[in-house]
DNA sequence: TTGTGTTTTATTGCCTCC
DNA sequence: GGAGGCAATAAAACACAA
């Protein structure tokens, strides 16, 4: 991006408030009367038709409707102007700008009476209002994009947070049942424990740990009549053993979130809003 | 000096509102 | 139907590097 343009205070054009009414420039001189010349030298060579019917309408557009004056003297003008955009002097440039940002719009009166302060036509000014309304309206979109980039950044990087928390857990939980699980093989049980499973804020629930294994184990498990190896027995008890690691969790592996077996006969501690989170979580 | 990118001023066409 | 607003665009003015 090229280094921002600044303004020359002794431009040509500068017919605001540095010189005296009378010397300054009509709003239209610079325009349409450029020295008796048809066309001035250094200047584009020809008219099209084109530049003379737009300057024509622009002309048309500038003019209040009292400023008006005679379609043929207008002919005559056109003939012998070129159009040439003036640049506003920093002065008017300063008072445009605050005359802004007291209100952004423009009624009427207060276009002419800009117009009248600054030296410039009426149209000037709305024209002025316009383009910097849509500069305006451009950086707003900008400071808009910005706030919504960093509130997308915030809420990413608290996204990204949250899924390393759960990675963490994951494997914590995998931990645990895999100890759970040695110890159990390694030292079964002498007889049958109650397994306690409470949270902070509801009634205990107190589970026989044969009921947890009769309800999945009962319609199989017959140790006379197996013909299941070792091995293999072993690998189902650790399983039925431990149920609540696959509730409580239920596919971790495969990150494939389904709700917790709501009608089991044991809740793990689980209370029914717990399940209702749990269904809406993921 | 010239080519190029940016900014500013102005035009055009369409839309809305009164 | 005219005035005024806006979006898109043209074109002049300007800055700056090569």
């Amino acid at each position: 991006m090229a280094g921002r343009r600044v303004y020359s205070s002794n431009s040509s054009n500068s017919n605001i408030s540095v010189l005296p009414q009378s010397q300054r420039v009509e709003p239209f001189d610079p325009l349409f009367l450029q020295g008796s010349s048809f066309l001035p030298p250094g200047t584009r060579s020809m008219l099209s038709f084109e530049d003379v019917h737009r300057a024509k309408r622009s002309f048309f557009r500038t003019f209040d409707q009292e400023e008006n004056g005679d379609d043929d003297d207008l002919d005559e003008y056109f003939h012998q102007t070129e159009k040439k955009k003036r640049r506003l002097t920093v002065e008017q440039v300063q008072f445009l700008e605050k005359s802004f940002e007291v209100e952004n719009k423009l009624e009427p009166d207060r276009k002419i009476q800009l117009a009248k302060d600054l030296g410039l036509q009426p149209r000037q000014v709305a024209i002025w209002f316009q383009n910097r309304r849509a500069r305006w309206k451009t950086k707003q979109l900008e400071k808009d994009y910005d706030a919504l980039q960093a509130n997308f950044n915030s809420l990413k990087a608290e996204y990204d947070d949250l899924l390393e928390e759960k990675d963490k857990l994951k494997q914590e939980v995998l931990q645990l049942t895999d100890k759970l699980a040695t110890k159990e093989r390694d030292e079964p049980p002498q007889q049958p424990v109650d397994v306690v499973v409470a949270d902070q804020t509801g009634p205990e629930v107190v589970c026989k740990q044969e009921d947890m294994i009769s309800s999945s184990k009962s319609d199989m498990f017959d140790p006379d009549q197996s013909d299941v190896t070792q091995e293999e027995e072993d690998n189902l008890s650790n399983k039925l053993l431990h149920p609540a690691a696959s509730y409580i969790f239920p596919k971790l592996e495969d990150d494939d979130y389904s709700d917790p077996p709501a009608t089991s006969s044991c809740s793990f501690g689980f209370h029914v809003e717990d399940h209702a989170f749990w269904s809406s979580a993921y």
